[in-house]
DNA sequence: CATGAAAGATAGGATAGCCTAACTTTCAGG
DNA sequence: CCTGAAAGTTAGGCTATCCTATCTTTCATG
């Protein structure tokens, strides 16, 4: 309970930074080379390599000399940490503070640092215990699980599903407000009409009102059957 | 718009902490004393000087060899938006995340450097455009106004006036907790049956319930008339 | 299996913040 | 107006992070 609640600021911004990078690239199965973590964070690959130094005395890393590295156990628990709080501050910033989808991982990626654990645990109960983060991944739970979620694309559905958005998976920003204005957020039902033929739209039901969604929108919306 | 949206981070959060500090000691009134600061901080004196140097170099504040240091107006609208930011993240954590009053003040030391005007802008909206915290501090304007909150404790009630809490403050947190547990959180209304006298407690009703506050705890509580 | 390009590591250097030790200035009392 | 304690500053050091330049290792390929 108190190693819950006082855990933080064991590490500096910067070493957690590079734990969850490490994680989001190798997954912690996979050797991450050198280049690819600098690529990522945009900092040199000397810097790296004695940053990396630095968590393997630690012992969050492994270092294999010029072929890569990979978090431990624990490094892994750090880095799910961090993933855990970037996660539901995506949801809380979107369900709570009204934030769009293209606006809420900047700040996630701040706060993700910061935030006691009384804090993620009252965002948690506050949001209703969520699995998924509004990009549809999941949220790791508290002891570092990680749920795994079947994905399926709103372009791969056939007439007559009925279907909720579990997430909208899309870099562009452009892309993300355009899903928005259609009401395509997650936890929106909709009705498949009609699927996807030739390239054209997926013809749908949002809240009542008809529509066409474009195949290029429809791959980036990630449904789940409604129940 | 776009000034108020990307203004952060041009500011460490160490440099954040130098401006706060002098702002809530000397109130850009007053020169502060080196050793002071280097006190509230936390800090020794030399590595204060050695900051006020680099901030005086960036116009943030204006040092008086020998004498003492102030905020220029920049730096003091940078300490107002900290302490905007602060202020309302207090009220924020009691009022939608469900925090105490003795819980809210290092999560909002930490929070405050890192929140985008966005991200404030909502909290302020969220909450109903606040004008105090819930220690009944004033929270800045967006423009970087005070309002002047003149405070009337608990204690120096009489009998017969129905008071609102604006406030609680009390550094102690079993005080605090002390006042949360006899309902005497800000908003709540009080009627006043009898005022201290000799020492005694403060007889009044809270929701419906008599019960005599005792004068340490009294003080603590700032009110205002009923309305 | 030799070799050169790509990837990785080391060397050397910068800056921000902090510290302690030593020096300088201020100013209250005598 | 002299002086010593207190306050303030400067000097010199340390660590974390970052960088560029240079050296080392790996490995595909001829």
């Amino acid at each position: 309970m108190v190693e819950q609640l006082e855990r933080r600021s064991l590490f500096t911004q910067s070493q957690e930074d590079y734990l969850k990078a490490l994680y989001l690239l190798g997954g912690g199965e996979r050797p991450v080379p050198t280049r690819e973590l600098a690529q990522r964070l945009g900092i040199s690959s000397p810097s790296v390599s004695e940053m990396v130094n630095r968590l393997s005395a630690q012992a969050l890393v492994e270092h294999d000399r010029y072929r890569g590295q990979q978090l431990t156990r624990e490094g892994r628990k750090v880095a799910l940490e961090l993933v855990r709080h970037h996660r539901l501050l995506e949801m809380f910033l979107v369900q709570v503070l009204g934030y769009s989808l293209d606006e809420v991982h900047d700040e996630a990626e701040r706060l993700e640092h910061v935030i006691s654990e009384r804090m993620e645990q009252r965002i948690f109960e506050l949001l209703g215990r969520p699995e998924l983060d509004p990009h549809g991944h999941a949220i790791p739970t508290l002891t570092g699980r990680v749920r795994h979620v079947s994905h399926r694309a709103l372009s791969e559905c056939r007439a007559g599903e009925k279907v909720t958005v579990q997430g909208v998976s899309d870099e562009d920003p452009g892309k993300l407000r355009e899903l928005e204005r259609r009401g395509l957020l997650p936890g929106t039902h909709v009705a498949v009409l009609a699927g996807s033929e030739f390239e054209g739209p997926v013809e749908v039901k949002i809240k009542g009102r008809r529509a066409g969604v474009p195949l290029g929108l429809a791959r980036a919306v990630f449904v789940a059957e409604s129940h």
